[in-house]
DNA sequence: GTTAAATTGTTATAATATAACATTTTGTAA
DNA sequence: TTACAAAATGTTATATTATAACAATTTAAC
């Protein structure tokens, strides 16, 4: 694993340390006041990180969490849990998941190579509250 | 099943002979010589195809397809397959697949009402390509 | 027929993401 | 330690995706 650079480090450190996944304007915003200035600063940070598996992007909700997965640092098996009601995302780290889906074949006869998987529900708490 | 409206009609027949998913914008270029001339009517008209099951949105492209599946016109169980190179999208219908997932238990205890899943990956066509 | 719900029409704007180009920093190897 | 290539940065502009707000019309149920 290769250091990050100045602004990766920065970005990363922000979405480590935030308990939601984070947009990359809202990133953008909270950066400012160290430096970075522009849209394209954050994405560029963001693609980078995702690429080597630091942080994954939720990809229903356009937002971004740390990996919670220090197994995963290659990203391409990814799997979350999505409360739809307060919005707070878990990353599942289930070794029979994992297994299953990197071992499944389709009769399609497609060759993959990695998975995102989002789980949509409702946390304990938010269902504790309806009840 | 109602009856779709003319909006819903004219935007779903659109997607359903496409031989690929569709982007918003994309739709709506090609029916603004039907009257629809608004994002905002397309992206109704969108969101509500997807409530009732008769097309999903890949996330990971921004994109539309036509349900595959009879079956699944709940849209609360979805996985599809995507070819990174030509970007060919194909709806997976595999009953031990949805089995798996829909009574799968994370130990976070947390109740899934929904998910869904992309595989990446190369089709057939193009993995025969690189060889 | 009356009413409520769903759908449509329309303008404006918000939110997400990339193009293009110039410069600087970093790592690698002669 | 200089030279080169790769990676990262800075900056402006723009493209793409999606929703807010409000008014009018159509549809379906009673
Ligand atoms: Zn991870
Ligand atoms: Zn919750
Ligand atoms: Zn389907
Ligand atoms: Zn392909």
């Amino acid at each position: 694993m290769q250091n990050l650079s100045k602004n990766q480090q920065i970005i990363f450190d922000l979405i480590d340390k935030s308990p939601e996944p984070l947009k990359a304007y809202s990133i953008l915003f909270n950066v400012q006041k160290r430096g970075i200035k522009a849209p394209l600063q954050v994405y560029r940070a963001l693609d980078k990180l995702v690429e080597i598996g630091k942080i994954h992007k939720i990809e229903s909700r356009n937002a971004f969490i740390a990996c919670q997965n220090s197994s995963c640092q290659i990203s391409k098996a990814t799997a979350f849990s999505i409360c739809e009601s307060c919005e707070k995302v878990t990353e599942i780290n289930n070794s029979n998941l994992s297994k299953y889906l990197t071992s499944f074949k389709d009769k399609n006869g497609m060759k993959y190579n990695k998975y995102n998987l989002e789980f949509f529900g409702l946390c304990k708490k938010c269902v504790s509250k309806k009840s």
